[in-house]
DNA sequence: TGGTAAAGTCAACAACGCTGACTTAAAAAT
DNA sequence: ATTTTTAAGTCAGCGTTGTTGACTTTACCA
């Protein structure tokens, strides 16, 4: 039997517990962007196109530095998505205030009609996993994604937790 | 408070927790790829080249349509993968013995290789993250997660874990 | 023998990462 | 007041990895 060396049994952590993890998360990821996947593919959108909308629905105003930090993308590359969603009138763009070099974005109505149809699409398949799962191993997914993430993520992710509490 | 149909409190399952339980996912499999990543690039491969190396391991001796069924991608988008490890003598293509229109697909020890430096980096994160969050955590981790794979994904992740056991 | 199945290929395209170089406008520093 | 830095945006080009469509070769099978 594998003791740590603190004594207690730690079989969870055997590399064939851990291959299993990491399988479950390269399925679950799978599962977790098909359903937002197939709606962004009737507006000839990606991925890329709903972390944007995501992430200013989340923060509204936030500026574009800011969303270059949390999405770990280039300028370049983030720029391609912002325009067309800018063009298309999803996502809008204002001069700030204070510093008028920023520029906060902001979803127009039309970017909050899709952002919903995408959450809704991405909750519910959530729901079913968090209700047949139930709220102790939900808060038990939620602790290992967290110790998961690279600290510097994990700072976006605790920000939006506190804003939810 | 917010009561379920079943009288049981469902507190888990507000669209806050649920976004906050999407967020999680977003952060987490960034740093759960991120290792692997670093690597690769000294290799000038992607992350298709992992997955292709993972399961090829994973189950010594597989088809090529078997490995394009776990993986959902199209045989072209796959085959361009393959023929670069199979060049660079990562992976070895045999033919099969009882119908010899198949392929079987193994590692070679290059490609063991790099398949533990892979497995290494990635298992060395999964197993702070588990060892952090303590074994019944770990448990809803892979409960959740289970229930957020597509059925038909869910089945080529149940046979790992009935190969492991 | 004729149909089907497994594998592989060629071509073209799209999404979305990247680097490098450069501009414009505005704030900050000297 | 001038210089430097910062925020944003752009152009060009490239690489990986996904797609569709068409086609070939080989081998199994009815």
């Amino acid at each position: 039997m594998a003791d740590g060396p603190g004594g207690e049994t730690l079989l969870f952590l055997t590399d064939e517990h851990l291959r299993k993890g990491i399988e479950a998360m390269f399925f679950a990821y799978r599962g977790f962007t098909a359903d937002p996947d197939r709606i962004l593919e009737d507006y000839g959108y990606g991925r890329a196109h709903h972390r944007a909308i995501h992430f200013i629905h989340r923060t509204p105003g936030t500026t574009v530095n800011n969303l270059l930090s949390i999405l770990g993308v280039t300028k370049q590359s983030l720029n391609r998505v912002l325009r067309t969603l800018i063009e298309d009138e999803l996502v809008e763009s204002r001069v700030g205030q204070r510093d008028r070099r920023e520029r906060h974005l902001h979803l127009t109505p039309k970017g909050e009609a899709l952002e919903q149809a995408l959450s809704d699409a991405q909750r519910a398949r959530m729901r079913l996993a968090f209700r047949s799962a139930g709220p102790e191993a939900v808060a038990g997914f939620r602790t290992v994604l967290e110790a998961m993430m690279d600290p510097d993520l994990r700072r976006h992710y605790q920000s939006v937790v506190e804003r939810g509490q």
